[in-house]
DNA sequence: TGTAATTTGCAACCGGGTTGCATGGACAGT
DNA sequence: ACTGTCCATGCAACCCGGTTGCAAATTACA
């Protein structure tokens, strides 16, 4: 993804694009699957801890970004590419892999729906698979 | 559930019934949810954190207990009745509401599966639908 | 009852994450 | 350019859930 790119989608999403900002969207970006905060602190050593958290925060909160929970008591996030606040355009199966404790998409693979009783109102659907990735069997 | 029930699952399944585990695993009995380690700490305040923390530990390992993760930054145990080791045979989608906080079983609703690509070998599914309860509405 | 193994409570610790505060840079209006 | 305001940033201190080390208490069992 190029520069420019992120940096108009981080303005289009109300986000100012200051350098360590856009640092931070692009390592997310390039990551290609959902990372935690610990993984961008050790990626982007130059950038304090603090910065990384509230800027994440920030990001949550214009919808730049999901948020995936897999689990592995540190949640992910991915760069949320449809133009829509909404996030439900772009759910997908994650897969997290119990040897490397990587976390992956699947995008292919949409999340089945269950019909629930009446009166529970569903918001979001999370649908996580563990097991073993390919690169670890 | 009787006490004599619960003491007997728990020697069947290996793990010795103490006093304070039996506690332990009769407010996991009680609670007819998943709880979490900070629900049973403030339930059970004659017994220490590390211990429930151990316990929990213990109960894992004999799998006497589920363990499910909600997001909620800290994981839940629901007593296993199945007698059967492997907890496949009872997994259910799970409910957070994200008004209380609690979680809730959806015994009747089984986790629809998914088709993975080859390559990925799935051990556990967890299917969770956050929103409102019932209860909150 | 005596001895070994296990459980328990307490306190200290750990790791991920957040908050308070002071600094510094960006931008706007004069 | 000068000044003031706002906001991002770094650093350190803190917070919270959970775990670990260790000594005392309890249990199992000969």
């Amino acid at each position: 993804m190029e520069k420019k790119e992120i940096t108009e989608l981080m303005e289009r999403h109300g986000v100012k694009a200051t350098a360590n900002r856009t640092l931070i969207a692009e390592a997310l970006a390039d990551a290609g699957r959902p990372i935690s905060m610990g993984e961008l602190e050790s990626e982007l050593d130059t950038i304090d801890k603090s910065n990384i958290s509230r800027t994440l925060a920030a990001f949550r909160a214009a919808h730049l970004v999901h948020v995936i929970e897999d689990g592995s008591d540190s949640v992910r996030y991915e760069l949320c590419l449809s133009e829509h606040n909404h996030s439900d355009s772009d759910v997908h199966v994650h897969f997290y892999c119990e040897r490397c404790g990587k976390t992956f998409c699947l995008p292919d693979i949409p999340v089945p729906s269950v019909n629930l009783p009446q009166g529970w109102d569903a918001e979001t659907v999370n649908y996580l698979v563990k097991g073993i990735c390919p690169d670890c069997r």
